[in-house]
DNA sequence: GCCTTCTTGAACTCATGAGTTCAAATTAGC
DNA sequence: GCTAATTTGAACTCATGAGTTCAAGAAGGC
């Protein structure tokens, strides 16, 4: 039986009994929705992939819809981390400018092209219509977070006299589009690859129209 | 009969035999497919909608991927005929740059929120994976056409002095993405109405910074 | 060791939606 | 008008997937 477990699910032949189930279930959930979309994924597939049975999804998490909210609450709290943590790594002084604005849109970008930031995007997008909380709780809880982060750092930056910014939070949010605004055309909505030469060229032409609006 | 069905579809009473039931059809399904999207939309809704019967839509174009295909370039030819519209409307001249510039700005955005527009990008990143042929020509045939023709604008104004474009093309997509940027996160893709001042706003900064950035 | 609690597998039910079939009705071409 | 092609409605088939049920099995607490 186990062994018969262990043949359609990637997963190793799990311990049984209450153990972390219920993480198993939601990083389950959340590889296989971005991976196959709300509509198409299969509850079944994702007990498999979690190396659980089905109805111990029906246990933890009452149904798929709920089950869907929960890992994108999941997904959501993963990339807030990330995303600020790389908004830590701002410069904060004006030595080398260039060079560390070029580091941090790199660790952004790296937070929006990496297969859990664009499975996140592609749910919200996807499903907004049917799920509009969830895509409210993590634009707001998130989204403007972290633009506020930005913002601060930016502040910091033209109160040093190295940026002009009369209102950090439109520098922020044009920043956030120089650097990022063609990852998803390019990217197929993070379906196709992008060479590495690429991106670095979108980043550092970025940066630099960033600097020629904004710098002294 | 006739009255049956027009109690279930919103289409006038349809005149039989063959006559422009394919446009009808491709019509509902851009409609239907942009509302539902491709899983959730049903080929009876689609029926109903082009108030024709089930088996026609079979008869016509074979089967739902091949009717999604057809209405996708369908939608994508009528997209671009208006955004290459819009470039058309650029300044050629630096008079009155700014109001040029937020004029045409208008036009592209307004290409972009409409119901089409948002309807074509949701369905493009949505079903990337499941068609990627799909995504590809309207991307290049549509796509780098724009990006061509706005960068051919910008070159132009580079030219006469106005404007500092030693890439235009570059500038052509750092203009795109200041304008749209913030758009699609805005509106969560299409699915929430934005009030005509913030609209105005949005593209009026993002025409401030591309002076900024691009502006002599 | 024992009892409670959770997990499991397997076989269900039930709804939905794609695609087909076909005779009857309708229309277009002439 | 007459004929051939097309459209229609309605009733199919068939596959898929959500959610449930239940008896048997496996931890964990004591």
């Amino acid at each position: 039986m186990s062994a018969a477990r262990a043949a359609a699910a990637p997963a190793p032949p799990t311990a049984r009994g209450r153990i972390d189930k219920r993480q198993a279930i939601l990083s389950a959930a959340i590889e296989v929705f971005a991976r196959d979309g709300y509509e198409r994924a299969g509850v079944e597939a994702i007990a498999a992939e979690a190396g659980v049975a089905k109805p111990t999804i029906y246990n933890h998490l009452g149904g798929k819809e709920n089950l869907y909210r929960a890992a994108m609450a999941e997904a959501a709290a993963r990339s807030k981390t990330k995303v600020l943590a790389a908004v830590d790594g701002f410069p904060t002084t004006g030595e080398d400018l260039r060079a560390g604005l070029r580091t941090v849109a790199r660790s952004l970008v790296d937070c929006h092209i990496s297969p859990q930031g664009w499975a996140l995007s592609r749910l919200l997008y996807t499903e907004a219509a049917r799920f509009p909380e969830v895509y409210d709780e993590v634009q707001t809880e998130g989204g403007r977070q972290i633009n506020e982060a930005l913002a601060g750092r930016l502040a910091r930056l033209g109160n040093a006299g190295v940026l002009r910014v009369p209102d950090p939070v439109l520098a922020a949010r044009h920043f956030m589009a120089l650097i990022t605004g063609e990852l998803a055309a390019r990217t197929a909505m993070g379906t196709r690859e992008l060479p590495e030469e690429e991106l670095a060229g979108i980043i550092a032409d970025g940066v630099e129209t960033f600097l020629a609006a904004f710098g002294t």
